[in-house]
DNA sequence: AAATCGCTATGATGCACGTTAGTTTTGCGA
DNA sequence: TCGCAAAACTAACGTGCATCATAGCGATTT
């Protein structure tokens, strides 16, 4: 099933079966993009959305001088740009960080659903809203946090979306970005991430190494960058221990 | 008609009368809001949505020692919390910067436009992600800007913004504001925000003086905030001169 | 084995912005 | 019209991060 990471574990929308297997019925194709490429555009008009099946990928705009700002990170099982079923033109740009495999959903396919199954699409638009929230805590993070607690505050925020997804036991996780995507991110230069990350060895929080992130004090971390999960909307309700040990 | 700048010359989703007026009947009660009030709280189950008819708003988080990060300001026209509707429950808080008057729409209501008018409520998810969208950009302003361009940016923005909402004729316009409002929304101190103000000023590119907005230069300040109101998706199908001289 | 490339690492220097501690101005209610 | 609080403004000083420059290191190519 390639949408069993959707809204998975999220409060009050998980899908139903039936919900699920319209979802997966929708599908019009699997792709597999390699590494750093953009595959949406700010400006083209798009007529499909696409989900997040393996990989990483990410939005961004870019100023003046070319200078990226990441304004989302995603991760297996989040949406890319369900947003343009709605809006039809981003104002950003989509692109993978490693290789990631994708499916694609028509807006045709969509409109089907918006017509015929009200349910299904509020939690559709409950999906995109979770990435309106995740915007506001990365604002959070650009507006009032050091450069200690941005780091500190999205690896936080990495690690409880991977334990969700099934991807982090809930210390360690495999995210094969490089220092200077989390400056992107975070609003510093990489010079100034390498710095960080250092500190953040150095005070036996986290140990970044590209292809391994290690938390070594997940509640230490989470304090330092000021990280309270509950904007994720997370929830255990299948009673799932690394999810029950990540909110507690 | 108190809906009727929701939406107003906004690309492909504006509103036809049918919709209008099924939206006006929704509408639950009128209320008026004292300046400098909080209306949600993060964390309280919400069973109402509010559109914002008079003054300003927005919407924040806080930091463990109580300073404030504005995540969005709302002007006439805007829904403050349509994405409560999906949510139920903010991550955010929601206040009054000035006195305002708001339309408030139940849930229950919702529910049967969601139900029995698609088209409508992909309008409505529209609005959420516009909401989104300004997010992004207001990420961009924090993240790759320096302190004189974030003030320009929000400047550019707002003025963009009231310009659709009829409340800016171009280059002035009223915004009963602080500095330090200014401050929480750019992620810097009230101290700093005042001598960025006064190089804008210096510079003869915009005059902030609270109760009055003027700016002097729309293109050097718009330049200055690297500001392009695409993710807007304003549009004058009304043909009206503002919005064509905005977008020019 | 040499060459190339992307990533990580680190030191020196400077500036934008924070911090602290005021003073002055504005506006509004009594 | 006074009185007072809130907002605007200013100056002195400290610091976190940018910038610039360079070097090491591992993987891939030839």
């Amino acid at each position: 099933m390639f949408t069993d990471k959707f809204l998975r574990d999220r409060r009050g929308v998980e899908l139903d079966v039936h919900e699920r297997a319209v979802l997966e019925k929708a599908i019009f194709e699997i792709r597999t993009i390699e590494a750093r490429k953009t595959v949406v555009q700010a400006g083209e008009t798009l007529s499909v959305s696409m989900l997040l099946l393996e990989g990483f990928m990410c939005r961004y705009l870019d100023d003046r001088e070319g200078m990226r700002q990441l304004v989302a990170v995603q991760v297996p099982g989040d949406f890319l740009d369900l947003h343009a079923y709605p809006l039809k033109i981003l104002d950003h740009d989509v692109a993978s960080l490693t290789a990631a495999t994708i499916a694609v959903i028509p807006h045709k396919a969509l409109d089907e659903i918006n017509a015929a199954m009200p349910e299904l699409t509020r939690k559709l638009w409950f999906s995109t809203l979770l990435d309106a929230a995740m915007h506001r805590a990365w604002l959070f993070r650009l507006g009032r946090l050091d450069a200690v607690g941005r780091v500190a505050h999205f690896l936080s925020e990495t690690n409880a979306r991977l334990v969700s997804a099934g991807l982090s036991d809930g210390t360690r996780f495999a995210l094969g970005i490089t220092q200077a995507d989390i400056s992107e991110v975070c609003g510093i230069t990489s010079v100034h991430a390498n710095r960080v990350l250092r500190q953040l060895r150095e005070e036996r929080l986290c140990i970044f190494r590209s292809s391994l992130v290690e938390i070594l004090d997940v509640q230490g971390l989470a304090r330092r960058g000021q990280f309270n999960p509950a904007y994720l909307y997370i929830e255990s309700t299948s009673g799932r221990p690394d999810i029950e040990r990540l909110l507690a």
